[in-house]
DNA sequence: ACTATAAAACCGACCGGTCGGTATGATTTA
DNA sequence: TAAATCATACCGACCGGTCGGTTTTATAGT
């Protein structure tokens, strides 16, 4: 199957790109550099990505949907929506040590957003989705009683912002703290902001 | 005065500098786009400043430096720990407005942050300088008894990375919400999570 | 006050090197 | 053999930084 070794190799470049801006950056990252650590010549790269901007964006969405996914079984999993936050925050101290290597990445992709239309989309959409997500949650947790009745969507809007400081934070200084810890227990804070007094 | 000219030559490089990174991101912008904004030419430039690099991070300690002001005033007028946060809450939503258009540029100063240790340096030390700072005002508030006996430095935490992510947001999606208003009401739901019960 | 001298500020052409991307040929697979 | 896949050589643009030289300003000697 020629098939079958196209795809190694195109899955080749994608473990080699995500090694390689995980440790220099995405500007920092040549394509020689790439195309070194995946075994492949300039040609065979760009035979399987238009450009370095895209394979980029490939590695992004298959980011996000291992996430997705993640966040998806948690909710599942949970009895009450305070719960599912709870399994939720734990799980972000999972991708600290996990994806830790990896995260640096995530700032070269937020300031390539601001300027380029095409990754902004590409980053804002699951942002929003997620903020969108949440706030469905906060409605949940409202109708069953475990939450107060407060504004789903800002509330929503603050937990992503939460959320998008500790990951940036743990990003960058990653020594600074316990951060699977702090986020335990900022959620913990958030919680009890939002939550219904027993 | 020659220590004159050359001073106000300075500014214009710094307010080109500013100008330009804000526009276009730090990599994208050359020196020589610098240069033709602030009506010098490249030898003036590195008269003034080692590297481009030096002139961001010499935006960065100015950026710093108005911020740091408006905190300790906006604390010194407060009566009470809660109300000290809530104003500087209100102050973020001026922040948003005055200084959107300059805003990207931080996500430049990050990403650079996570492969130049220097940069890292620059950026990591405010950064931790405020967790302090919302640490001691956060113990205050324990002390005075507006505030529920829980662990400062982590709860100072939570606060740092609520405010990076609602900048980081508000950075990059500024319409996507009337931040302003979700800080505010993001403080809100902070404090009541750790605030005493009445 | 005037000039000589040094020092600071500024200029702009230029360099070495890098990088993303392309054109085209070779090789493998179906 | 035709198409898909991979390799090589190369292009053109760009960029940060340098350097020799020029102009302006400050200082000192007379």
């Amino acid at each position: 199957m020629a098939q079958q070794r196209a795809e190694e190799t195109r899955t080749r470049i994608m473990q080699a790109g995500l090694k390689s801006f995980a440790q220099n950056g995405y500007d920092a990252t040549g394509v020689a550099e790439i195309c070194q650590r995946a075994s492949v010549t300039k040609g065979g790269f760009y035979h399987h990505f238009p450009s370095k901007q895209a394979l980029f964006l490939a590695l992004f969405e298959q980011w996000l949907d291992v996430l997705d996914k993640q966040l998806a079984a948690f909710q599942a999993e949970a009895e009450n929506v305070p719960d599912g936050f709870r399994e939720m925050a734990g799980m972000i101290g999972q991708v600290f040590e996990i994806a830790s290597g990896q995260l640096p990445m995530f700032l070269d992709f937020w300031s390539k957003a601001a300027h380029d239309p095409e990754v902004w989309e590409a980053i804002i959409a699951p942002y929003r989705r997620y903020q969108t997500f949440f706030a469905q949650m906060i409605q949940e947790g409202i109708d069953e009683g475990t939450l107060r009745p407060v504004g789903p969507e800002t509330a929503a809007q603050t937990l992503v912002s939460l959320a998008v400081g500790l990951l940036l934070q743990g990003t960058l200084d990653p020594d600074g703290a316990d951060w699977a810890q702090v986020t335990k227990e900022s959620i913990d804070i958030y919680l009890e902001g939002i939550a219904k007094r027993g």
